[in-house]
RNA sequence: GGCGGUAUAGCCAAGUGGUAAGGCAGAGGUCUGCAAAACCUUCAUCACCGGUUCAAAUCCGGUUACCGCCUCCA
């Protein structure tokens, strides 16, 4: 049994699905405005991670995140670089893909956005008017926020401290068209030339939370069993999406609320965003490091708890890769010396830490531990991979749960070594240097392949290489 | 001011009453012609003060520091 920490009751609990076997959870994605910054990459991974442990639990996930193509940030961001909302859109929505991708994200079941579902948004706006949530007012619709009894049950807010909060942050010209200054914008009415959308009440575009509530629920239904983003969307947007979504459909819109932590920048560990521009983008890390060290550092932090993005953390993680694959590769080296039928300790050691691993990973994706026993795993492997004599069936079952393991923290292994003729000969001759005790000519040797980023390592079985 | 989260070795970090997991870095060692990789050994009384208890990093009270949300933001 699953157990998730559920943001809306402060506690960690089971996890009970909907439908038997059927994870159906939204992830609120990025304004596709600029490159994904390594906070935004923190939300993806972590739900990936998320995702994964869930399907390696034999649950189907439907994984539906959007985009969010048109708002505010995008009207302004494409009127100063001289292009239009829709080509801004499609540019940083490929650049998304392209960096999900080198961080080795699974791809979600449907990332919907925001202009695409336009029909929907004004049908949904249009009920909560009908309902008395909503009204027009100057081309704007606005919710009407205390008329929904619980507002602020997410986030723990009481809504007079809010109103008092809010008449701090006062916008005059948008408060003169609200009822009330805590009321909050379903359609923006468009300025002169602006991109818009015809609706009832005029020209204008989606607000920003009602994109979410429309399509969580056309795709996932009223009541979904995950709903889940960046802490700071807490309130008001995930507030703002359960004040929505309820009065419309009048049932509960989510079962679990879940809210990753935030990655704080350099010694300053203050909060990174696009909006205080401390930002270091996804896009800049893989061009300069293998993509996965930024996976494993993240993945390898629990969803909730707060990530220093430091240079010494990210070598960290960079040492524990290495660490990952020269297992694998030991592992992989040995199959070609094993010998039939298998090694009933170390199976037995596997099945154990597989237990462990997945009690450690039922704590509300405690990957900490989880990641402790991957570790473990890769000693036993290690140290099996060093018997003199080896059984075939145990090395698979090594190698099988040991890529098992890794991938849910989204870190794939490279398979073997290519073969290239070259290097078998220099090999074999610097073999024969050393059988003659000639050191000079095959350290010689070893050195020339190592400036070809080449390097040998002697074992018992033989000399192999890796490129390093 | 309201709401919430943190504080464990040089660094990352697990651990919710029974005497401090794991990893990185460091030190020593085994293996190796030398290396590499791997393995072994070694490295902390848990922000502070007070209390409860046979027993507390873990519970209670208080203090301090840092972070986030309350306004666009993963």
């Amino acid at each position: 049994m699953i157990n998730l920490y559920n943001t809306m009751t402060r506690k960690k609990e089971p996890f009970q699905p909907i439908t038997p076997g059927v994870v159906n959870m939204y992830v609120c994605g990025p304004t596709v405005y600029n490159y994904i910054h390594i906070g935004n990459a923190r939300s993806i991974i972590a739900f990936d991670t998320v995702r994964r442990y869930f399907e390696y639990r034999g649950f189907k996930v439907n994984f539906v995140s959007n985009f969010t193509d048109v708002d505010d940030k995008m009207i302004n961001t494409a009127k100063k670089e001289g292009t239009t909302v829709p080509k801004l859109a499609e540019k940083f929505i490929q650049a998304f893909m392209q960096d999900s991708k080198a961080i080795n994200v699974e791809p979600a079941t449907v990332n919907p956005r925001a202009t695409q579902n336009v029909p929907e948004i004004v049908d949904f706006i249009q009920v909560l008017i009908d309902k008395g949530y909503a009204y027009a007012s100057d081309g704007d619709v606005y919710y009407r926020t205390r008329k929904f009894a619980n507002y602020g049950k997410l986030s723990g807010q009481n809504i007079d401290e809010l109103e008092q909060g809010a008449s701090e942050h006062i916008n005059d010209e948008e408060t003169a068209r609200k009822e009330d200054p805590i009321d909050f914008a379903l359609w923006k009415g468009a300025k002169a030339d602006e991109i818009s959308w015809d609706a009832p009440w005029g020209k204008g575009r989606p607000g920003w939370h009602i994109e979410c509530s429309v399509m969580a629920t056309k795709y996932l239904g009223d009541t979904i069993d995950i709903h889940a983003g960046g802490e700071d969307l807490e309130f008001p947007h995930h507030e703002n999406e359960i004040a929505q979504s309820e009065a419309k459909t009048g049932k509960k819109f989510a079962n679990y609320w879940m809210h990753n932590g935030f990655v704080t920048v350099g010694d300053e560990n203050e909060k990174m965003s696009k909006s205080l521009g401390n930002f270091v983008t996804v896009h800049d890390i893989i061009n300069e490091m293998d993509p996965q060290i930024l996976r494993l550092f993240m993945a390898t932090t629990q969803y909730r708890r707060p990530i220093q993005y430091t240079r010494e953390n990210l070598e960290e993680a960079g040492n524990n890769l290495a660490k990952l694959q020269n297992a694998f590769a030991n592992l992989n080296y040995r199959f070609q010396n094993s010998e039939s039928g298998a090694d009933a300790g170390t199976d037995k050691r596997v099945k154990e830490l597989v237990e462990q691993f997945t009690t450690a990973m039922d704590d509300d994706f405690n990957v900490q531990n989880g990641i402790a026993v991957v570790y473990e795993l890769a000693k036993v492997l290690n140290v099996y991979s060093e018997q003199a004599t080896v059984k075939k069936e145990t090395l698979e079952l090594l190698k099988t749960t040991f890529v098992q393991l890794v991938s849910i923290f989204g870190i794939k292994l490279e398979e073997g070594q290519l073969e290239d003729e070259t290097i078998k000969q220099l090999i074999v001759e610097r073999d024969a240097a050393r059988d003659n005790k000639d050191f000079k000519r095959s350290d010689e040797i070893r050195d020339q392949l190592k400036e070809q980023g080449i390097n040998l390592e002697d074992t018992p079985q033989g000399t192999r290489w890796k490129r390093a």
